[in-house]
DNA sequence: GTTGAGCGTT
């Protein structure tokens, strides 16, 4: 009885992990939790009834059901504050794919000639363009060198704001404006939950202007990503 | 009729 092995997964139709039973024929919580952090038990779908049912525990130790592990694959149980921390991050997802704002972006260094179809012929390549402009002096009508452009997905600002723009022979710079109108930077608190899955997160900082990335500090020196 | 870091007349 000492290389007995039963056979875990995450979720019942994912890969599952072989661990260790005891000489005694049960299996420790720890052994689980060591390759499931966080695990607070064992399920399995009973032949019989086709139903969920739990694994004995007692004082960290499960038990096999009619005192045989059979050849059954069973299921990961987590605290059910790990389930509702996993609802946040698949509803910040939601809120990244879907819902998220775009700002008018400003746009510097354009060659004195470019005209806002210049520009809107060009930033139409990255996506869709709810509008442009060039600043102008009123009374001559000369271009600043400057203007704005507003995308209709946020994953094309965040395209045009993360490179430089070849503009007529000129690099240009996509910015979110220092001024107004800009909806930003609600975001903080939902980022963090992307990593909550992955360890305590203590600081989480998003350079200013903007640049399409950020740096997260873990509480534990050791985080690595699930491999699925 | 010029210029080259910046921040938006409506």
């Amino acid at each position: 009885m000492s290389d007995m092995y039963i056979r875990v997964a995450e979720e019942e139709n994912e890969e599952p992990m072989e661990i260790p039973s005891e000489d005694d024929g049960t299996v420790l919580l720890s052994s689980v939790a060591a390759q499931f952090p966080g695990a607070c038990g064992l399920r399995y779908r009973n032949p019989e009834t086709q139903c969920m049912r739990g694994v004995r525990l007692v004082e960290g130790v499960l038990h096999a059901p009619e005192n045989d592990w059979g050849n059954l694959v069973y299921v990961v149980n987590y605290p059910k504050d790990n389930k509702r921390k996993m609802d946040e991050i698949e509803s910040a997802v939601k809120v990244k794919r879907g819902f998220q704002k775009t700002s008018d972006l400003i746009v510097l260094g354009l060659p004195w000639k470019t005209t806002e179809q210049d520009l809107k012929d060009y930033f139409t390549t990255f996506g869709e363009v709810i509008m442009v402009q060039v600043k102008r002096d009123t009374a001559t009508g000369n271009s600043k060198g400057f203007g704005f452009v507003r995308f209709t997905d946020y994953e094309t600002q965040t395209k045009v704001v993360s490179q430089r723009h070849m503009i007529d022979g000129r690099w240009c710079d996509c910015k979110l404006p220092n001024s107004k109108s800009s909806p930003d930077e609600p975001m903080r608190s939902r980022k963090i939950f992307y990593f909550m899955q992955y360890g305590e997160v203590t600081d989480v900082f998003i350079p200013k202007p903007f640049r399409a990335f950020a740096f997260v500090t873990f509480a534990d020196d050791q985080v690595w990503p699930s491999d699925k």
